[in-house]
DNA sequence: AATCGGACCAACCGCCCTACC
DNA sequence: TGGTAGGGCGGTTGGTCCGAT
């Protein structure tokens, strides 16, 4: 049943790497390059599992992490990201150099998810808490599908509204999201009452409170490609065994604005040339 | 000074995806 | 087309630190 270990179990170190275990990850790493993980630890003289190697290089010893606090920008790009990808770390961390996926979830973990839930905030929807918690008592509980749109990261709050829809003719599923400006005043036309007008205009303080760069228009169209592959499987949850939607993310593009990356127009970056832009991964592919 | 509990974070685990044969 | 190795990812664990009592 299962994969075999990546090693040999038993003749393996565990735990905390030691001063002299980095010296000599880092003096092979120097001399022959990152790769081929699993024969490294054997050629690097290291008792230690591939997949540790490869940990501790990329969340540790790598010469651009960047360690210290997070400053309050990188606080806010994370929160923003999160809204849009969800616990996609390693997507996440593309978007903050020097900041290892590990770190970022961490960092959401002890720190800017409790920042959340203090401010009033559901740290997984992104929406106020007791809208959060109305949802989920109405959503009703269907079976998981290949496209569970539930599952689709949300796109913020009530304000920011998420579009899912499938086109199967290009074989794509489309998320389109539109920010609207928080300055319009529309909210008289709903026919809501009263109170429920002051509630609103609470959670839309919170949400200016929570997203600062929010007041501008935002229109996201994202595709997301579904795989052709065959292959493809779901993702099984470990614990209770559900299945969950696996989206491309290397298919995302941006129509009509192919040659923005999503953290310019997210407005993050004020600088004319985005540093991300001059990173490799495919988050960037079309910048 | 000792103990306790919470916070933090490095590291591990199990699963999945993809390239390759 | 199917099997497998290698690599990557998200979730979880456990050790350490530190402040409160």
């Amino acid at each position: 049943m299962g994969r075999s270990p990546c090693c040999e179990q038993a003749h393996t170190n565990k735990g905390a790497w030691t001063k002299e275990e980095d010296q000599r990850l880092l003096e092979y790493i120097r001399i022959h390059g990152e790769g081929c993980w699993r024969s490294l630890p054997k050629a690097a003289g290291l008792l230690r599992c591939g997949k540790s190697c490869r940990l501790r290089w990329i969340n540790y010893l790598r010469p651009d992490v960047k360690r210290g606090n997070f400053t309050e920008e990188e606080d806010q790009l994370i929160i923003k990201l999160h809204s849009l990808l969800g616990n996609k770390w390693s997507l996440i961390a593309a978007r903050l150099p020097g900041r290892t996926d590990n770190e970022i979830k961490n960092y959401w973990n002890t720190h800017i998810k409790r920042k959340l839930v203090s401010n009033g905030i559901d740290p997984q929807t992104h929406r106020p808490l007791n809208q959060a918690a109305t949802d989920a008592n109405t959503v009703p509980n269907t079976p998981t599908t290949e496209l569970d749109f539930r599952n689709v990261p949300r796109v913020s709050n009530n304000k920011f509204t998420a579009k899912p829809s499938l086109d199967f003719k290009s074989n794509e599923f489309r998320i389109k999201a539109k920010a609207e400006s928080l300055e319009e005043g529309n909210s008289s036309s709903s026919g809501m009452t009263t109170d429920e007008e002051q509630q609103q205009q609470q959670q839309q303080q919170q949400h200016k409170d929570e997203y600062p760069g929010d007041g501008q228009e935002l229109n996201l169209d994202l595709s997301i490609g579904i795989s052709s592959s065959g292959k493809k499987k779901k993702k099984k949850n470990s614990t209770t065994g559900e299945s969950k939607p696996q989206l491309d993310y290397r298919n995302f593009h941006f129509p009509g604005q192919a040659s923005i990356c999503l953290c310019c127009q997210l407005g993050f970056q004020t600088s004319e040339i985005c540093r991300n832009c001059q990173n490799t991964n495919w988050f960037n592919r079309y910048c």
